[in-house]
DNA sequence: CGGTGTCTTGATTCTCATCAATTACTGTGG
DNA sequence: CCACAGTAATTGATGAGAATCAAGACACCG
């Protein structure tokens, strides 16, 4: 990783929860104690059971949030992209973080310590109330998924899956923003590759799902959500 | 529901939050415009879809929040006690719960509308920053648990979803502090009454667990753990 | 052109959800 | 105090779905 700079005046992620109180001078004064990296395509910036060393905000880019097992299985959390938070669970009684995160594209990151990020929480009220609305919303978003997941089929878990990751991504002439391997998606769907890949098969025959090369596109996304039964529904997130 | 008045003062629940900040001014302006109520077993006192009308604090009893389905399935995401919190997902952007919750037991309620605690939370930044501590701490165990979920075997779920309950409400007399029926430990774990049955008679025969009446209990919580791959592990909360 | 890794498909085995039937438990009214 | 009804608990049988294994297709790269 390569410390860079990139201001927090010129950034234009909107969604950014610092950006949106850029304006208050107790903001201010602690963009300085921000540091900025570079992390290239597949590179992991957050190790499990590593210290934690604070929160990052996307700059650009895009990033994977997981978690693996002894067994080598990995569990894909999140997928989050620019002007997103990554790391915030490590945040306040955590002194190692219990997920990792690796860059899905070239991504420039900005960090805060916790340290500096508490300080700065303190004397802006307004920023830390987001924060605990931010973190309300995730909760919700997490909740509303977690158990559901156990009963889905795994059709449903597949199609949830890409429903999810096309509103994260977008679409882009008709095929998703982002190139997913089957593994990536079935370690967010929460099933195995080859299954992943039936179910695909399955969509593409039925014509609910196109493909060119890796890329994948949903031409008609009402049609294609409502294959999960509503017991399934999905949350954007 | 009954209204009464439960003081804060006397109060001896001491994970309570606003419990925690009692001593400070702001939080003590506050105390008055709670209400308190009682709510008798089984009684449902937060129903998916109302309105919202702010936070529970749990004074005493003990309360289920659940989720119910279209097809009358229903789903337990959380067991709760004195001292703890529930409908707090309602909060913040929210107009309407997505959870219900009824009481196990009786119960009783202290109730904050969500105006009074936002306008209590901006006079106590303390209090403000362990409600987002509360929360990114309820977000990291959801998300702990949530995925992998999806990848246990219904005998891990049904491990899983006991050691919970036991963690939760304790034992006493070597049985677990609290009778649930089938069909909530299989709502609570994601899984049927039938296959809740079957777990438990199997963890019978191989002495893993007691059961006395409707009473169950664990003798080593040490070897019941261990039942769990490791990559079902078990986290408290 | 071999080698490596991902992708894809088929076949087999096993688990689990579901249905059905039986037994235990609980409360209510005569 | 008992008979009865309704609910919860338990066990068995069966079919659908999914995990797993194995092998072939394909692309990419030196």
């Amino acid at each position: 990783m390569q410390a860079n700079n990139y201001g927090c005046l010129t950034c234009d992620n909107t969604n950014c929860l610092i950006k949106k109180h850029i304006d208050k001078e107790a903001v201010q004064e602690y963009l300085g104690r921000k540091n900025t990296f570079n992390c290239n395509q597949g590179q992991q910036f957050i190790l499990e059971g590593a210290p934690v060393n604070g929160l990052y905000f996307i700059y650009s880019g895009a990033v994977k949030v997981y978690r693996q097992t002894a067994t080598k299985e990995s569990q894909i959390i999140r997928f989050s992209r620019n002007g997103e938070i990554v790391g915030h669970r490590g945040f306040g009684t955590n002194y190692v973080y219990d997920i990792s995160a690796a860059a899905l594209s070239d991504t420039i990151l900005c960090n805060f310590t916790s340290d500096v990020l508490i300080e700065m929480l303190h004397k802006a009220p307004e920023l830390m109330f987001d924060f605990m609305l931010f973190y309300a919303d995730q909760l919700q978003k997490s909740e509303a998924n977690a158990k559901r997941f156990g009963q889905m089929t795994v059709r449903e878990k597949v199609i949830n899956g890409l429903l999810f990751i096309e509103s994260k991504f977008g679409q882009k002439d008709g095929y998703i923003n982002m190139i997913l391997s089957r593994r990536d998606i079935a370690d967010f769907a929460g099933t195995s590759a080859d299954q992943v890949i039936r179910v695909i098969s399955a969509l593409k025959k039925e014509g609910l799902l196109i493909a060119k090369g890796k890329k994948l596109g949903i031409p008609d996304l009402q049609i294609f959500a409502e294959q999960l039964q509503e017991r399934s529904y999905f949350l954007e997130g």
